[in-house]
DNA sequence: CAGGGCAATATTGTTGACAAAATAAGCGAC
DNA sequence: GTCGCTTATTTTGTCAACAATATTGCCCTG
């Protein structure tokens, strides 16, 4: 999967299906025929093949013998579900990263949180929750936790679709760059139970919102 | 996935490979020639390579471009944030158990723990491991968790070559089974969070022996 | 016109052959 | 004998054809 020298065809496959997913292009529930995405991407339909095979096991595919591959539709309650395991996940990044910062790192973090505040003001809903992901992803990286890293990619991927709503729910920006503004001052403290500890905070605030966002409708 | 109608070949090779490595009949580093897998158990070249691309997507195997897949190796510290990580989710799955759990399930776990405290008056340590993983499984799906459940089954896989060791620490079984116990009496009384505090100080304990057993050689 | 079976179509699963790349073997120079 | 180069061999990646299954549309019966 590290590939920077020469992409196999079932590699970009897997690439450009996933974003297709993540931006919306490709619509849960949505019918995936080998043969069209094989035609629109140009590529073989053995790669494609193989690329949906990697994204069910990741969790954005699903699929039946003989009656092909469809986005998968994640309901609230697998959302709520996705983001609890995501809560387990990022609060042990989060304790990791606030043990291993070097001072570059919360120097990253803290311009992040900045560019939000600006976004904020301008408000730029969709900026901003574009910096809250690029946040969570700089916590993740400063951890050094590959495992929990990997998982949490995949976490948050199924979620996105849920996710984005959230910002729309009334006074749900302000809380929200507060908590994110705990879990950097932990991380920048060095304190790595306030660091989890706000980091799960912050995910319950995010599953409350959902939850609200989500009966709304 | 869901397949008890009429398995695709894919779906059997990835099962019959996954079963191999996790009992070792493949080992770390093996190299996965699809040639080889093919024959061996009579399936499509087609087959092997889709499975293996689940299986790498699992983490269970690495592979690269035109140089094939190979069992992936756990080292020690990796072997130790993949405990970690479940450290996160068991967690949360112990948590949502004790809060779900029936009658018939919480008498399940006490019996499956009394099964473990004749197998150790026999000093079947091997006995203990299986019923050991048994216990963990059955409160994974206790709690209902489905997200939570996929990713801990991945990451157990992950840790089999390395776990086995810990048995064989001095002091550990005992220690082992008390700390089981107190998991499953926390269930037992509905306390959501003495579980995951309960499974959260267990899986420390076996972070503990694994360090032990891996500095021992 | 509703429903049930039957044929036509579409789509996936499987097989084999070929191309591309990496690995191993052989050879020569020093 | 060893290093470097060139040439086989192995192995993976890609492609196209065929088989198996599901889905759709149609006709026929009542």
């Amino acid at each position: 999967m590290p590939t920077l020298e020469k992409a196999t065809e079932a590699q970009t496959a897997y690439r450009r299906i996933r974003e297709a997913i993540l931006e919306g292009t490709l619509l849960p529930r949505q019918r995936l025929v080998e043969k069209e995405l094989s035609e629109r991407f140009s590529l073989g339909r053995a790669a494609i093949r193989t690329a949906l095979a990697r994204l069910e096991q990741e969790g954005l595919v699903e699929s039946a013998p003989y009656r092909g591959a469809w986005v998968r539709a994640i309901s609230l309650e697998e959302a709520l579900e996705v983001l609890e395991a995501r809560m387990a996940l990022e609060s042990l990044a989060a304790r990791h990263a606030a043990l291993r910062a070097t001072p570059e790192g919360v120097a990253r973090l803290q311009a992040i949180l900045r560019e939000m505040e600006a976004k904020k003001a301008e408000g730029d809903l969709l900026g901003m929750s574009e910096l809250n992901a690029l946040l969570h992803r700089t916590i993740v990286e400063l951890s050094g936790h590959k495992t929990a890293a990997r998982l949490i990619e995949a976490l948050r991927a199924q979620g996105v679709r849920h996710q984005y709503r959230t910002v729309l729910v009334p006074g749900r920006p302000d809380r929200s760059l507060e908590e994110h503004r705990r879990i950097v001052e932990a991380i920048a403290k060095g304190d790595g139970e306030a660091a989890a500890q706000a980091m799960a905070e912050h995910l319950k605030g995010v599953m409350e919102a959902l939850k609200r966002a989500g009966e709304g409708r």
